[in-house]
DNA sequence: TACAATTGATACTTTTAAAGTATTAATCGG
DNA sequence: CCGATTAATACTTTAAAAGTATCAATTGTA
């Protein structure tokens, strides 16, 4: 059987007229009643009774007749499922960031990825860097939002937001009159930093320009949240040196202030990169770096 | 597109391997290889992606597979339903039958319909014989149990039961203690009927082994319903003659006679038969009168 | 009542496309 | 680097679908 066969079946079945139907289907009449009778005898039973003047649906060929229609509104739902999905319109897309991604570029992908794509599911993984490295890896997400640098031969990875290092300083400070702040009227000061081992993308930059104002921050205390850094500035435990991007979730007792950039050496030295598996050609994945690439903010 | 390409598809999809796969269909691999590249250039796009070592399914060929498998057992489906349809197994179908068919042919003739086929929908209908002809003919019920005579060139008929008439008296009448009724001994009695109009083929059998008998019945009462004549025999209306079947439903304050067969022209003499569309072939019908005629009682 | 029109089936021919054969090109493991 | 593996390509053969001509049965009308 081939779906000639119950097409044939179909237009005979609403034409009840051999001539007809035939002329529809742009063929002769002799074949189609051929394919009918083939298509009848594989079936084992008959779909119509015919005189010689008239054409009528079996009660069988009623039943058959409705199956096989909804037979080719699922054969259309089938091709119109698979073309969305090569077209990355449908499907499921996994994505891992890290907590201070929230602030920035994160709500803005996620928008416009909703918004072009409505039928992609989007899971979301708020993860540290180490293990956004793993998942990618084992395949349990297919975008990482990771700040660099990341070695790793099997990832792609591009940078898609740099910003600017603010200082973090509790209100009550004495340095918090001011507007933006000399990095190194801050040698004597406590820091409370992420720890370097999940972070050294943020840690080292930050170390680095440091030493070039002349000292090496006393860390007192390291946190995995930025949230809980906010927390322990706002309680007068030290002060911190953060992404600019955390401003966009203010917080009483703190205030943030630029860092004075003689050196220029401060400005846009906190980045974020989208990493993916380069063995992974799926069409949403690609869409997203596509829409990621697109909303660069370097 | 054909179903020789999604049957192509879904082999290779399982195996992976355009050699294998091909083996599988019996087929050599060129044309295999061939028809997945039809495929796909009608579909629009890829199903797989393949090196010239290796064959992976892509995310919309992994859509477009879960879809095809159900296709495929929509089609198994469609045809099994066709084929039970076709032999009776499966459908609908509509008894029109007069009250008294209660009592004898019906309930037999509609357990076993229901055993033999479980999966048809029986609708009853309680009619009178002048509605079932006319049902009859447009369609609303595709069987008919009536008592003949009825003549009509678009119906055909079959006589499936035919039963004696017995007496109906009241409990005290004085003729209540004999085992067997000569019918001439009711020459005075008051009779309650059946209309002529809605049952002739009982009515007129009645009047005529009265008039054999000597008399003419004299006739106080008509009631469409037997339950009612012999609702009125027990309150000593009158006396009736009924088939011999309503003894089925026992009532108080009734008896039933035999009538004394000195003629033996009393014997079956109600008869009830099956009546179908001429024009009707569908298989539900044919199989329950097959079943009819099986069961005759005659 | 007979005859023309209608309509599905049959017999046979042509055309299309599916399947087969031989071979190539690329990849991978040893 | 070589041989085995595997999908693709080029070309031939075969099967089956479509076309043509005609028949046979039915219907309705002259």
């Amino acid at each position: 059987m081939e779906l000639r066969h119950l097409r044939y079946f179909r237009m005979v079945a609403t034409e009840l007229h051999f001539g007809r139907a035939a002329e529809k289907l742009h063929i002769a009449q002799p074949p189609l009643s051929k394919q009918i009778q083939d298509l009848e005898a594989e079936l084992g039973f008959e779909l119509f009774t015919r005189t010689k003047r008239s054409v009528a649906l079996t009660p069988a060929g009623q039943v058959f007749l409705v199956e096989v229609t909804q037979i080719f509104q699922k054969l259309d739902r089938a091709i119109d499922l698979g073309r969305k999905t090569s077209r990355g319109e449908l499907g499921k897309i996994s994505i891992g960031f890290v907590g201070s991604a929230t602030y920035n570029i994160l709500p803005v992908i996620l928008q416009q990825f909703r918004d072009r794509y409505p039928y992609v599911q989007i899971e979301l993984h708020e993860l540290t860097t180490d293990r956004q490295l793993i998942w990618l890896r084992e395949g349990r997400i297919d975008i990482g939002l990771i700040r660099p640098p990341v070695i790793d031969v099997y990832l792609g990875s591009q940078v898609i937001f740099q910003e600017s290092l603010v200082v973090a300083l509790p209100t009550n400070h004495h340095l918090a009159v001011l507007t933006t702040i000399e990095l190194s009227s801050l040698a004597a000061e406590r820091f409370i930093l992420f720890p370097r081992q999940l972070a050294p993308g943020l840690y080292d930059p930050i170390i680095a320009i440091c030493q070039a104002a002349g000292f090496s921050p006393q860390v007192v205390q390291e946190c995995i949240q930025m949230q809980t850094i906010v927390s322990l500035v706002s309680a007068n435990m030290g002060v911190s040196i953060l992404p600019a991007s955390i401003q966009e979730a203010q917080r009483q007792g703190v205030v943030y202030k630029p860092i004075r950039s003689g050196s220029g050496a401060a400005d846009k030295l906190a980045t974020m990169s989208i990493f993916w598996r380069l063995s992974d050609d799926s069409p949403t994945m690609n869409r997203l770096l596509e829409l990621a690439l697109e909303n660069r903010e370097l």
